[in-house]
DNA sequence: CGTATACGCTACGTTCGAGTCCTATAACTT
DNA sequence: AAGTTATAGGACTCGAACGTAGCGTATACG
């Protein structure tokens, strides 16, 4: 198989995420991101039939999620891990920068709101577990719900970034354990 | 003066936030809201210079924040009435048709950022009020932090609206507030 | 009723980007 | 080394939408 091939198409992936998270999606251009990978237009569409479907293979393909495996400690020490880390990633990383893009395609694009939605679900889930560990073994508060728990931990995080001029402060992230969780013990 | 103006002016802003909600930003035209206001082109260029002005205007004239003014009962019964009011409000109506694009339009048009992060920090405000009455009058535990109560209440209504196929239902916005505030006594 | 002016309509010129096609060149394969 | 194939770099067509301009009509005002 031809290493040109993969290693093309790599560098348009890459180039496909930086340029959506520089310029948003209302002006996405093919154009820029053959500008961006160094590649030339037509090599693109040799590639992929059409701009969306770039940005749908970009999305999928580039999704490693380096979430740290969290095992040790309690499980409060897991959340505020978990959580530190989620508000870290959206503060930057390429993905996160693409966040505003993505939220406006997947109103419109299938495809991309596929993609988000699973991403978050999965992303949410972590969280979940731990939060239902902790409950189970009398951490938290047995009133809590895990799944709602979830959201009023992980909600804050993509509020800060979309709705307000700075992203939530990581030590923010952890006072917010607190609120949600009841303080320590 | 010619009631022609205010008129036309009014119908143009209204369209202008209906074809933001229903085509995103993206792909927003003069022309499809020509259409919508059942409005010539030119009209509309009569009145604003340019395609971003037109939205930043409607956007600052419609801004009507019919938030019920909730006095009566306890912090608690307020917070949820908020909430609810809230979810509800996100759920469907003109204006949150429009967040995912106004989301996007943020990141790259100061004026839209200006809009959109002062509009979320006053209905967030009226939330901390009420947050901080509860906490001073002891009715929710001393350890909450009125701004980070906010943020975990209100944060999942708009993570939910962005990041997951549905919004939030509106009984599970009251739940919430059990999660944050401690299970009423 | 006469005048002013806001509007509708249509036709523009322009820019920009999608997607196509072709040729020369560079890189990989056997 | 020779043949194969991916790529670069153009030039190109096409359509969409921006923003402008001119003219006829309708509506408000005095």
């Amino acid at each position: 198989m031809d290493p040109r091939i993969e290693r093309t198409r790599q560098a348009v992936r890459h180039a496909t995420l930086a340029v959506l998270g520089q310029r948003g999606y209302a002006s996405f251009t093919v154009e820029a991101v053959a500008e961006a990978a160094r590649v030339a237009k037509s090599t693109i569409y040799r590639h992929w039939p059409t701009k969306l479907e770039l940005i749908a293979d970009a999305l999928e393909t580039l999704n490693e999620q380096p979430s740290p495996q969290v095992v040790a400690g309690s499980a409060r020490d897991r959340i505020e891990q978990l959580l530190e880390h989620l508000s870290a990633a959206f503060a930057d990383s390429v993905l996160s920068a693409c966040i505003p893009a993505l939220i406006e395609a997947a109103e419109h694009q299938p495809e991309v709101a596929e993609f988000l939605h699973g991403y978050n679900a999965r992303r949410r889930q972590s969280l979940v577990d731990v939060l239902q560990t902790g409950i189970d073994s009398g951490e938290f508060p047995c009133h809590l719900d895990a799944g709602l728990a979830a959201l009023a931990l992980i909600g804050p995080v993509i509020y800060c970034r979309t709705m307000t001029p700075d992203p939530l402060p990581v030590a923010r992230a952890g006072q917010l354990a607190t609120q949600v969780l009841g303080p320590a013990k």
